[in-house]
DNA sequence: CTCCTGCTGTAGCGATCGCTACAATTGGAA
DNA sequence: TTCCAATTGTAGCGATCGCTACAGCAGGAG
């Protein structure tokens, strides 16, 4: 704690200014899009100049990427699942859904712009939309990892397709609530969803591949 | 048939031009969002000068409200629900499922664009979004209808329940089909879909509001 | 002190943005 | 033929785009 260690010690702004660019791109491409985040917009949100931007980050592109990096880092800081225990499958599910369900609420904005930057497909593809399905890939075998352990006799089609519509139905439901906003009670609709689900396994489980 | 009726008869282009300049636009729009919808990439791929836009739209917003609604006339022409008659609920439910899910393989510009201005909120809203979510509510109204037809037990709160969610999974799944591609069988998981909210609905009729 | 490095401020590049003014063309009506 | 209206072509407006060059300023190291 005494020695300064590394060069870096409290300096003047640096990493603040970097949190200040980030939130102000984070609102904007939130609002506009990926081309809509004009660079003269995200600087006059944050108080800072374009080159302070560029100092920061390499290019336009590089700026969104990072904006859906940390996005996710606070998501996933939001998510904390809860662990391994407890109660029956349904239980268990419904525990589990309700908490993602939180924790969309409490940080939407990585899957709000993961989903716009998902939706656009340009011949060249923005580094921020391939990070968003890979994250996106890791989440979804999350979820093939936990049906498994639930539902082990369930052969591997079942789970594939327990998985695929899983994970549509928590974006179609995110989707309802940014459109519809406080109408949609997300959690309820979460734990709704994942009893949904789990019934489903149930039945596949009983009757292997309809 | 004889008469010239109208002023307009053949003439030269006009109603072709307008067709030539949505089309350029449709798939601009879908690759690059609003923002990057720029007249100029619309003016070159359709072969038109820019001021040819601007003869058959007011301007930009217009033009991309446009694109939304004639969409959507094509996503209209290809749904073509099938006769309220034959099979049990299921049966009709699951029919129904799949002939929208065949006419979001055929026309899915109208959802996609949709749902990527209605991911947007600015503070000034696009009328391409105004128009989407519209027509995204009479839809949902539609689905209440069957809903409440097939199972007049259910008090509102259910209906709700079940419309909210049967939109959220046809948006969810939409989304799946558009990122991972032909991995997803739309058709299949519509039909899975649908036989899953009418589950829902014989138990939520079973014991009414849990 | 002198230096170096991290960061900010100023100015501006060429390209593209949405949009407009206006002349040219063209086919039908008279 | 003359005229009108519908459509396209040319040229360009001012604003903004992404991005860069470069000078200025701070504080820690020597």
């Amino acid at each position: 704690m005494a020695r300064p260690q590394t060069t870096r010690k409290k300096r003047a702004n640096g990493v603040e200014s970097r949190q200040r660019i980030l939130d102000a791109a984070v609102e904007i491409a939130g609002e506009r899009g990926y081309e809509g985040t004009s660079i003269a917009a995200v600087s006059a949100k944050c108080g800072l100049p374009a080159s302070s931007i560029y100092w920061h980050f390499k290019d336009k592109d590089d700026l969104i990427a990072a904006v859906i990096e940390r996005s996710f880092g606070t998501w996933l800081a939001a998510v904390e699942l809860p662990d391994e225990a407890a109660g029956t499958p349904v239980e268990r599910a419904a525990h589990m859904a309700a908490g993602v369900a939180r924790s969309l609420l409490e940080a939407p904005d990585f899957l709000r712009l993961g989903l716009m930057l998902a939706l656009e497909n340009r011949p060249t593809e923005p580094r921020g939309r391939t990070v968003f399905l890979q994250v996106r890939d890791i989440a979804a075998r999350k979820i093939t990892d936990v049906v498994t352990e639930l539902f082990p006799d369930l052969d591997e089609e079942a789970v594939r397709l327990l998985t695929t519509y899983a994970v549509a139905g928590a974006d179609g439901l995110f989707v309802q609530r940014e459109i519809q906003g406080e109408a949609v009670d997300l959690v309820a609709m979460f734990e709704f969803h994942a009893r949904m689900v789990h019934d489903a396994a149930l039945n596949l489980a009983a009757r292997p591949t309809t």
